[in-house]
DNA sequence: ATGCGGACCTGTTAGC
DNA sequence: TGCTAACAGGTCCGCA
C-alpha cells in the first residue's frame, strides 16, 4: 500500500483530526517494528499537542512543541483514525490516543514500520537527514539527475528507486514512470541523456500526482474505517500486467527480477 | 564511493 | 484439496 501517493494519502486524511489534539498517551502493544520502539516515545509525547502533520519522503512527521514523532508505513502499515478504545485487531501495534476521544492506530502485518521519537528538528534525524529531494519539488529536475548519475553504471531503475537521490519513488511507479518515458529499465543511469531525464522528471511528477488524486478518493473512507485500497490500480500501464499487450504497440509486457524486485515494462516501447 | 545481497516479518498466491 | 515455495507496495546495513 504505501508508495508516496498513499503516504500522502494517509497525511492528508489523518492531519484534520490530529492537528492541534493533544496526545493523552501512547498504547504500545507491539514495539518490536522495524526498529524497536522507544520507550522515550511514552515517557514524553503524552501531555504534548500535534502542531503539525508533514511529510518527508515516505517518512511521516508528527510535530509537536517538545520534539517529533517519525513515521514509516514499511510494506504493509497504515494508520486510521478509530474510537479511543475500540478493540485492536492482531495486528494494531500502536495507538496513539488524543484528548477528543479519538486515535490514531497503527497497524501493521509484516512489521517493516518504523515509529521513532526525536528531540531534534525531525529532519536532522539519522532516517531523514541523507535523503535526496522531494519528487514533487522543483529540486527533482532534469540537471539534478544528469549530473547524479554520471558514471553511474547502476540501472536507471534502481537509480531512481534511490532514497538517496529521490525519495518516495516505489517499485510501481519507478515501473510506471520509465514506461512512460520510454526508458529500458536496465539501462545504465549515466547513459541516459538530459533530454531523457527531462522526460522521466515530467512524467514521474504526472504519474505521482495522479496516484495522489486516485488516492483522494480513498480519503473518506479511510477515516470511517473501510481502508479500500486506492483507486489508481485501475490506471497502471505496466506495473503487474505481465503477459498483458502493451497498451501502445500490443506487445506482451515482459516481468524481470532487478535487486530483487519485479520489473515490469514493454521491450519495444523502452529501449 | 559504488554495488550487491541479506536482513527484518507475515499473509497471500502460484505451483506441484 | 493440501502442502510448500515464492513473492509482496521498503530500505537499511554490512561487506566486497
Amino acid at each position: 500500500m504505501p508508495e508516496l501517493p498513499e503516504v500522502e494519502t494517509t497525511r492528508r486524511g489523518i492531519a484534520p483530526y490530529i492537528t492541534g489534539k493533544q496526545v493523552t498517551r501512547i498504547i504500545v502493544r507491539n514495539p518490536n517494528l522495524r526498529w524497536k520502539v522507544s520507550t522515550r516515545l511514552n515517557r514524553e509525547m503524552p501531555g504534548q499537542t500535534i502542531n503539525e502533520v508533514s511529510r518527508r519522503g515516505k517518512y511521516l512527521l508528527l510535530t509537536t512543541g517538545m520534539g517529533s514523532a517519525i513515521l514509516h508505513l514499511g510494506m504493509s502499515g497504515s494508520l486510521r483514525i478509530i474510537d479511543a478504545g475500540a478493540p485492536p485487531n492482531k495486528h494494531d501495534h500502536i495507538d496513539i490516543v488524543l484528548d477528543d476521544g479519538h486515535a490514531l492506530r497503527f497497524t501493521d502485518p509484516r512489521r517493516f514500520g518504523s515509529l521513532h521519537w526525536t528531540r531534534r528538528p525531525p529532519l536532522q534525524h539519522k532516517l531523514l537527514c541523507d535523503l535526496g529531494v522531494e519528487p514533487l519539488s522543483g529540486e527533482f529536475n532534469a540537471d539534478y539527475l544528469h549530473a547524479l548519475s554520471r558514471g553511474r553504471k547502476v540501472a536507471i531503475k534502481q537509480f531512481i528507486m534511490n532514497s538517496h537521490i529521490v525519495t518516495g519513488i516505489g517499485n510501481i511507479y519507478a515501473c510506471e514512470a520509465l514506461f512512460m518515458a520510454g526508458i529500458y529499465p536496465k539501462c545504465a543511469a549515466g547513459r541516459i541523456s538530459k533530454n531523457k531525464y527531462e522526460l522521466l522528471v515530467e512524467v514521474s511528477k504526472e504519474v505521482l500526482n495522479d496516484a495522489i488524486a486516485a488516492g483522494g478518493t480513498t480519503l473518506r473512507d479511510f477515516v470511517n474505517g473501510h481502508g479500500e485500497p486506492g483507486y489508481f490500480k485501475q490506471e497502471l500501464h505496466v506495473y503487474g500486467l505481465a503477459g498483458q499487450p502493451c497498451i501502445s504497440c500490443r506487445e506482451p509486457i515482459r516481468e524481470i527480477r532487478q535487486g530483487q524486485r519485479s520489473t515490469f515494462y514493454c521491450p519495444v516501447c523502452q529501449k
